[in-house]
DNA sequence: TGAATGATTTACT
DNA sequence: GTAAATCATTCAA
């Protein structure tokens, strides 16, 4: 008998946390070909991410943190890399985010569109449309509708740490994927930044949200 | 305590 | 293409 109970599937690993504690603009980038993974209720969703945006707090006007806004809705962004920042928006819409950097800068990756991979009926059941519809996952509300991402994981860490619980939400490897730069979307008053091209894409993906790049 | 607003989505013209 | 839905968060008072 093996002392270890081998990996099912070693695609299915959270990234480790220097993946995470890097440029935001970097991770953003290398985003682009990774996969998402949730497991709740014994119920699996996995997507390849297509679209991931950077915010670069304090000074990015665009950012929640912009100017050093420390509240409790934004008190995960100034933690440790390799955690989760979720948002409510709009009043009816959640948003995943990243935290990447060193502990005290307050960059975030929002993770915009994913790729459909696995579990595709439930995000289709959650989502109350056909598994086989772009609008399963071609959104930041979308996709976390789709991955049953709510407000209740902000805050909890996407890796592997000592003597924790493997989390049941994280990134896991992938193939890098050729991406297209654009600027960001929905940030009108954020002035000077909103022309920022921190916006990254795979390039001709159908899972991209709108507008599209190009 | 109150008012403004938003890192969106959906339906409709 | 436009507009409505809908409420937590934020900030001013």
């Amino acid at each position: 008998m093996p002392k270890e109970k081998p990996s099912p599937n070693r695609r299915l690993r959270p990234l480790p946390r220097t993946f995470y504690s890097r440029p935001v603009l970097t991770v953003a980038r290398e985003c682009i070909g990774k996969s998402l993974v949730h497991s709740i209720e014994g119920r699996t969703t996995v997507g390849a991410i297509v679209e991931a945006e950077a915010y670069r707090g304090p000074e990015d006007r665009a950012a929640h943190s912009f100017g050093g806004r420390r509240t409790k809705r934004t008190e995960p962004m100034f933690g440790r890399a390799g955690h989760a920042y979720v948002f409510f928006v709009y009043g009816m819409h959640w948003n995943f985010n990243v935290i990447t950097g060193r502990v005290g800068d307050p960059h975030v990756v929002l993770i915009r569109a994913v790729e459909p991979l696995a579990g595709k009926g439930v995000m289709a059941s959650r989502r109350g449309m056909r598994e086989d519809r772009i609008e399963l996952t071609n959104g930041p509300g979308k996709l976390c509708q789709a991955f049953a991402i709510t407000g209740d994981h902000t805050g909890i860490d996407l890796c592997k740490a000592r003597g924790a619980p493997a989390p049941t939400l994280f990134l896991a490897d992938g193939p890098q994927l050729p991406t297209v730069r654009a600027p960001r979307v929905g940030i009108d008053y954020a002035g000077a930044w909103v022309s920022k091209p921190w916006r990254f894409c795979a390039r001709g993906n159908r899972f991209v949200s709108r507008p599209r790049p190009g």
